[in-house]
Formats: C-alpha cells, structure tokens, sequence
DNA sequence: CAAAGCAAATGAAACGTTTCAACGAGTGAG
DNA sequence: CTCACTCGTTGAAACGTTTCATTTGCTTTG
C-alpha cells in the first residue's frame, strides 16, 4: 500500500492538500481534488493516515513522532511543536494494533458470560458489566466478553490467552473450586474474581461480605424487638452461603439469642422452594413461631412474602421478612423488601485495581477483598408491632 | 528476541527437545533441561511458540506453514502431512495480533453499555449480551464491550474506529434521531442495531415488532370476552411505544370495537406513574369501566397490579392486566402477570447474521426485521369471570 | 531434445507501531 | 584546538502473520 506521500508526490500536490482532498475535512480546488484522486486510485490507496503520514509532514523520522506523541524520549520543543501540528491537520489516531504486536500486550480484558437460566438471571450481571467497562477504560483498557458453556468452561478461556487475545481475565459467578480459577493460577495468566472459590487457593478476589451483610440485617430485627429469627440459606456447601448464615449466628450470638432448631431451614435458591420453607415455619405454634424470617436471596424473599401474603400473614406487622441483592423486585412487590444492596460500582473498581496491579506483576499488598453490603429498609421490616 | 531453533542450537538438542524442556509437556533428561533453559537465559528467550518454530521443526518455510494452516494454497500431501505434526508437537496457535495488523481487521464487534438508572435496568440486556457473545462467536469473532456516557455517546464509537480497535458494532436502546446511527453511517461503519431510530435512515436493525405483541395479547383478551379495553402507553414520540399503540387500535378494529375517550393512558416507564393511570381508570363508573388493562411494559404492569390488589380489585378476575417483555417479575407477582416474551436468542442471532453481511459489505436482501414476540399466558388473564 | 507448462515451495515484503543502537552537531573542559 | 560528552534525531529492526512474486524441479509436448 501507498503513503500518503506518494499520493501527493504524484498529483504534483503537497501533502496536506492530498489530505484534505481524500478526507473532505477542508475543501480543495476541484481541480486539485481530482487529481489526487485519480493519483490515489492508480496506486490502489485508500485515505489510511499513519505514523509514517505525519512524519512526512512534519518533516522528521516516524521515531521522533512515537517519541513526541508517547511522550517516550526528550524532543526538542520546535519539532514537538511541529509534529504535533502535523498530527493534530492529519487528524492522526494510532492503530492499536500496531501496538499491539509490538509490546505484546492487547490491553484486553476477558470477561466470560455464563447462560443463566431463565429466571436465574441477575440484573446485577449487567450493572456489573457496565461498571467493569468503565473502570478497566479509565486505566486504557477494554473489555472483550465472550461466552462460554457450563461443562467445559476453560477451554474458552485457554483459547484467548493462547492466541494472545487477551491479557487477563475478571471472572464472575465463581464456584467452589472453580475449574477455571485452577486453571488460571496453574498456567500463571493474570486474573482476579469476584467471588470466592476456597480456603486453600491464593489468587486475588473482591467478594461481597455476605457474613456481615446477614449480620447487619439481623442486628437491625433484633433491635426492633425481634427475638425469635429464623434463616432460610442454600443447601450446605456453597462458599457465600455459608458465610450468609454465619452472620445470623454472629447477631444471635452478640444478642444472646440462641438458636432453637427448625428455625434454620435449608431450601435451593428458588421462590418455590424458598415458600417451601416457610410454610414449614407458619405451621410451628403461634408462641415459639419465628417472628421475623431472614433469606439469603431476594428472589427467596418474594416466595415467601407471596406465600406469607396467601396465608394472610400481614407481612412487616406479623412477620417480618429480608432478603439479599437488592433486586429491583425489592422495591416492587407488597411490602417493599428490606434488603442488603451490593455497592456495584465500588465491587467493579476494586476488582480491576487489583487487576491492574497483576498485570504489572507487582501484587497488590491486599489482594482478597470483602466489601461489607449496605443495608435497606423497607416495608418487609416494618416496626409496627411490639412482639410479645 | 530470538527463536526457539536458536535457542536448541545453543544448548546443542533438537528443536523438539528444546520445546519439551521449556515448556513441561514432555519429560526431558535433566542435563539437558539444564542446558537449554541456560541457553534460553541467555539468548533471554521466554518460550513463545511462533509461525517460525513450526516452520523450523517441519524444516519447511513460514509461507508453507501458513498456506497448510489456513488451506489457503496446494500443499502435497508430505509437507501438509509434516507441518501438521509439527505444529501439533509444539503445540502452536497462531497469535491473532500479527493477523490483525496484516488483515487490518481485528474481528473484533463494539458493543456500548448505557449506565441505566437504579430500577430502570433491563435483565433482558444481560441475556440480549450472552447471546450476541454466542452468536458472534460462531462467525469467529468477539464482542468488545465499553460504556459510554449518555451526553455525547457518538465519542467512545469515534475512538473504536479511528485507532482501529473493532470492525463493527451492535447497537441497542436505540433512540429516535439516535445520534450514534447517525454518525455510524456517515463514517460508513458497519452496524446494526437492535431498534429502530426513525422512518428516514436506511440502516440495518432488528426489532421486536411491539405492534404485533399488543395485537395478540388485545386479541386474547377480547377472546376471553373482554370488550372494554384500557391500555397504558408511553407519552408520544417513542418508536417503539407509538408501535405498540399502533396494535390496540389493531386488535380493536378487527374486533370492530370503537376505542373510548378515557381507555388510552400515557405515563412514564415506572411503576408509579403506572399506578396513578390506574387509578384514574378505576374512577371511571362501574358500567363502563374497562374490564382489561394493557401496559406496554412490565413494570407499569407490576405498578397497576400492585394498586389494584390495594383497592382490593381482584386482578384476574375483576380486571385483566397485562405486559410486555417477559421480566423475570413477571413469574414472581402476584398474580402472575400475561406477558410477551422476546425471543433473545433469535433476536441476537439475527442481529449477527446481520452485521456479518454488513462487515463483508454484501448487504443481505432484507435489512430491516421485525421479529414477533410469544405471548405468555398468566395468572393476571385468567378467563375466570364472564364479563356483562 | 529443447521448450513450455505446471505444481509445489520459498524469499521477501507488508501491515503500523515502538525502541535500540548509532550518528551528527553543538558545547564545555582541558 | 581537540577531545569527550550530551542532546536531539534517525535508520533499521522487531513483533507474528499473510501473500505476492519468484524460483525450483518435474513432466509433458511439439
């Protein structure tokens, strides 16, 4: 392919004029126009202005343009002033991917979407991934998204970094033990989750302080004049689950309330199963019947406000009810649901500082992040009532 | 840098055996592991498997590995045969990058997150992103995803394009006038949008045919036997609201039901405003009162649900509601609410299929799709009452 | 038997950038 | 006046591919 250069050398035209015949950004004698059109068609060019366009302009070697417009070099303060005259008439923009081969470094970030079942979805996903854009861009980055499958989900991540596509990962929705996250530590490749996977791995994360959100909220019912709470959590075994329900322990705990069995029920993280659950506890007698019911999810809370709501319980005057996410749901069904929001914009950012900090290899002093949840009161909580 | 031939020169071992001991993939005698990881320290070497190497071990050219690689030239059998096996045994894949630069395409699709407001987010964007991924992927390439502000979006698109970052982009919440589209097409990038800008442009986009939605969903409605029938809309000007008007007066007229003064409310996307309408319409007197409330959303839907349960109206039996899009809210209230889906998947993958014409400049004979969405019967259209 | 034709393989250029090593022109010290 | 330095600038190489133009080695044909 041409330069610009040759163009201008064949229509007889100086360059800056060749410029702006091909880009329209000023006009030019029609005269002019069309023989610089008829020069670039002959040599098969198309308008492409490069590193190489500038410096012929401004009059130096394409090195002293990289070191004026990267800053990279000392350059005297005449021909800065020219190159950058040059760049700024020729409109330049760098290709990155010129960079890109050079330094070996794409400045991308992989950040794999999971199929969610209908119904699963979290809204939250998507703020997250608006968040995350905005964070990794303010430090020159982008995010390249892809999806991958539920039973073999490496595979798409191996394939990113072995060609080079990428150059560190955010992983969200992570599992205990977490095939990826093995993988990711084990081929040393640059990564940081939010969520966590197991007490033995050390790799960076940014989780939410699910512990301390469940404890807020219980503290926050026991100080209405709650004392007899139950727990509806996930079945045994998930990492943020049981952190949730450590943090009822701790509130009981520090209320001296201690915890009578049936109070804590186990259910799958659905509104079915979660009104399940709590029509278990309804059936308990009305003296020891649990006076307010915690749930590890919002879509958890809304199965058991809609069955309390059947049965006629009042919801926030006879039980009082919570959840966890702050989904918007929170804020539309009847009552509105207490609940414990994520600070999302802030979980973002901290995730892609660390990742900032692994991608130059030089680890952050603290590389596991909790980030405690904010508390929300709605109606579900309502003190309306004394309780006996 | 140098290559891994020099390296195994150095350390006087095959190529082969060089690759083994850098890499780990094979066992190696430890003398000779030491050796070339010496060599490799001093040539300053960090393995990095290259078109080169391949065309070393096969002890054919780059050209040949190349052309064997992509099928892009004849290649006897022998060689082709030789270079697989090489390629095979170091495990090579290409780097993207050098493809990029040479290609001038990144493969590469630009997709912008909005920051939408607290309640305002659509969980059906989340899934529209995993899809577009998917789908994408198949053609070979990847989404790069970024957020623009909302002021003056057409920046972050400008900035893609000119430093040669992406070939394309998707669009979504589209505005009428959008003025990402019109810069889009007067840079002649390829795009394609999920949404409509206005009647004028003539760009590529995909839809959800909201007209047709509200058509059936109107039609089910007066099949039950309704004949008095309320829609909440939009205020006027949006496309897409003014569209699903468009299918009440639709179904209305097939019916040869004539609208009434009063039927048709406007208020703004939300709950509230959803309610105040409702409540409006519940004034009107018992007689003529409309027995049916369509919204053209979700969450008006939810805001009339939820007021009409406070009045103590019977949804679903005193009064029919429905909405639009299928929200995961949609399942959780109570009643379940009718709605219409949009078929996601289908929708993203004709988006693609789309655009990738766009990107091989062979516009495809039809650039403008409507797509239909299903109607979800619920709980909130149940035909329990036979209306006078 | 030479010329022509063909298939297979190759060397080298190109894509757009950064950066290393080298160079020339001043400047200050001896 | 010369030598050594510094500062500013430059040519060229390198990053990893693809692909054009050319060469090589055969086979076929007149």
């Amino acid at each position: 392919m041409a330069t610009l250069k040759q163009v201008a050398a064949l229509a007889k035209v100086p360059l800056l004029t060749a410029y702006h015949a091909l880009s329209g950004a000023a006009d030019v004698p029609p005269a002019q126009r069309e023989s610089v059109r008829a020069a670039a068609e002959q040599l098969g060019y198309s308008l492409n202005v490069t590193i190489k366009d500038v410096a012929a302009l401004a009059e130096v070697s394409i090195a002293t343009v990289s070191y004026v417009l990267n800053d990279s070099a000392p350059v005297s303060a005449a021909t800065r002033h020219r190159v950058l005259e040059a760049a700024a008439a020729l409109n330049y923009r760098p290709n990155v991917n010129g960079r890109i081969l050079q330094a070996n470094k794409t400045r991308l970030i992989g950040y794999g979407w999971h199929n969610l079942k209908r119904g699963h979805s979290a809204p939250f996903l998507e703020r997250f991934a608006y968040w995350m854009a905005q964070a990794v861009e303010s430090y020159g980055y982008h995010v390249l998204t892809f999806a991958h499958s539920a039973d073999s989900p490496t595979d798409a991540y191996r394939e990113l970094i072995q060609t080079n596509r990428v150059d560190g990962f955010i992983l969200s929705h992570t599992n205990r033990n977490d095939p990826r996250i093995r993988y990711l530590l084990e081929a040393r490749v640059p990564f940081v989750a939010f969520g966590r996977a197991n007490d033995r791995w050390d790799f960076p994360y940014v989780d939410v302080d699910g512990r301390e959100g469940v404890r807020l909220v219980a503290e926050h019912l026991i100080g209405l004049g709650h004392t007899r709470l139950a727990l509806i959590g996930w079945p045994e075994g998930s990492l943020s689950g049981d952190a949730r329900v450590q943090g009822y322990f701790d509130a009981l705990d520090a209320a001296a309330i201690s915890p009578q069995t049936g109070w804590i029920k186990r259910a799958e993280n659905s509104a079915a199963a979660a009104a399940a659950a709590a029509a278990d506890l309804l059936e308990m007698p009305l003296a020891t019947r649990p006076t307010a019911i915690l749930c590890v999810s919002d879509l958890m809370a809304v199965g058991v406000i809609n069955h309390l709501n059947r049965c006629g319980v009042q919801v926030g005057y006879d039980i009082a009810v919570s959840g966890f996410d702050d989904d918007p749901i929170a804020e539309l069904i009847q009552p509105s649901l207490t609940t414990l929001r994520q600070p999302v914009d802030d979980l973002a950012a901290q995730v892609v500082a660390l990742l900032m900090a692994e991608l130059e290899r030089i680890p952050a002093p603290q590389r596991q992040i909790l980030v405690a949840p904010q508390l929300i009161v709605r109606a579900s909580t309502a003190p309306q009532r004394q309780f006996p």
